[in-house]
DNA sequence: TCTGGGGTCCTAGGACCC
DNA sequence: TCTGGGGTCCTAGGACCC
């Protein structure tokens, strides 16, 4: 049951046997900050920043000392400092924080292979099939937070509800160091107080659309005519936001999800026009993704480039290419074009970035299944195999491979035929 | 206050195909 | 003469999340 303390924050849910709050969102609590602290114990208790200190940079992570000053994640550090000019900060360490995450998932896999981690620091867990081993999902995350905290030292915070989104939701309700359960009999009492932009999806510009309609919480979203909100939202928007007001979430927890882009960006110290500079780093962005696009096992059918100028204004160009490829040189080739056919006709950039997009696995192309009707037919089970490893989505990506001529007229420069 | 870097998903228009 | 309907792919931009 969801109750509330006198300040009406919702407080710690005491034990429960229900079992129909199955699916577990389990988020760290201010988690680079955290792992830092690990490093740094003299610093408890103390107001602490994980960020650069860059005229440019932002608050990669905060403690809760820190929040309490108006201090929050994405905010400019300049801003930080003078809401909280004696905080300490620290410079991240992205190698530890992906070695404490991997030992906070491996800590989840022994409860369930139901996990589908949505972050570096949050993972879904569908439990309905570990209750008979572990009790309800009320003991099992009680456990499993007593569990991170003893073998990492870090502190995890657990909703658990029938639905993702309330789960979601339930641990950032249980934040600092919190458990909440919410029964799926008091999923509409716990969800319709709360604003509408506790709906996983709505940011500001949607909140001030849903506030000219008079809509406040989710349950006014829940009582609006799905009209209006299509109006206001577009049809996917609306008929996902109503359901979800509805508590009606029918996303399953899904374990394997694949990667559709693997992209890498720079946000320079200073505004660049330098032609020299921006093809070195566009080179230096493009090897850097088809590293990891080699390392994954992916070429790229379409490289894209983004640049955001001195005042913010931000474009991407992209380009679908003949030959899908994993090669540094021929991304970068690719990217500067797009560059040089952009307008920035001498404008200072202050971000670029090299994306790849259409991911195909790089196996389809080695088996012959690019560019060979044969080798594809032959294929077949192998195809099978891929589904199994990559996805259904990957699978439709790799059926592209039927038909590799492009679309007439979509590939500039005689592509295809 | 002046805005990082990693992503996902949706929309909308044009080209193209049947 | 004015002109369909459904579908996919490509591109660009924007909202959103951590």
């Amino acid at each position: 049951m969801s109750k509330q303390d006198g300040s009406g924050r919702l407080v710690t849910s005491t034990p429960t046997a229900d079992l129909s709050a199955h699916i577990l969102h389990l988020d760290m609590d201010a988690f680079f900050a955290s792992v830092e602290l690990l490093d740094r114990p003299e610093l408890r208790g103390q107001p602490v920043i994980v960020g650069h200190r860059g005229a440019r940079s932002v608050v990669t992570a905060a403690t809760y000392e820190a929040r309490r000053y108006g201090v929050n994640s994405a905010m400019p550090m300049a801003v930080a400092l003078r809401r909280c000019p004696h905080a300490v900060v620290l410079e991240p360490h992205y190698e530890r924080y992906t070695a404490a995450s991997s030992a906070v998932m491996r800590i989840l896999g022994d409860v369930t292979p139901l996990v589908e981690p949505l972050s570096i620091d949050e993972a879904f867990l569908d439990v309905a099939g570990a209750v008979g081993l572990f009790g309800p999902p009320y003991a099992i995350g009680t456990a499993l937070r007593a569990r991170i905290r003893a073998e990492t030292g870090l502190v995890a915070s657990v909703g658990a509800a029938s639905t993702k989104f309330v789960a979601k939701l339930a641990s950032s309700r249980a934040k600092p160091d919190g458990l909440l359960v919410v029964p799926a009999a008091d999923t509409l009492e716990f969800l319709h107080p709360q604003p509408v932009t506790a709906l996983w999806g709505v940011g500001a510009a949607s909140a001030q659309r849903l506030e000219r309609l008079g809509l406040r919480t989710i349950g006014d979203v829940a009582e609006a005519p799905i009209d209006a909100l299509t109006r206001a939202l577009g049809p996917a928007s609306a008929g996902h936001l109503h359901a979800l007001a509805h508590g009606r979430d029918p996303r399953s927890v899904t374990p394997e999800r694949s990667e559709k882009s693997i992209g890498h960006e720079v946000t320079f110290e200073r505004d660049i026009t330098d032609r020299a500079t921006i093809d070195r780093e566009l080179l230096r962005l493009a090897d850097r993704v088809a590293e990891r696009l080699r390392r994954g096992g992916w070429v790229t059918r379409t490289v894209s480039v983004k640049l955001r100028f001195g005042d913010f204004e931000t474009i991407t160009r992209s380009q679908t290419v003949a030959e899908p490829t994993d090669v540094a040189q021929r991304i970068a080739t690719e990217a500067r074009a797009l560059y040089a056919a952009s307008p920035v006709v001498g404008r200072g950039l202050r971000l670029i970035g090299v994306r790849a997009e259409n991911l195909v696995p790089t196996g389809a192309v080695a088996r012959g299944l690019w560019d060979d009707d044969e080798g594809w037919r032959e294929a077949e089970g192998a195809i099978d195999a891929l589904a199994e490893k990559f996805g259904r989505g990957a699978v439709q990506r790799a059926s592209l491979l039927r038909d590799p001529s492009p679309r007439r007229g979509s590939v500039p420069n005689g592509g295809g035929d």
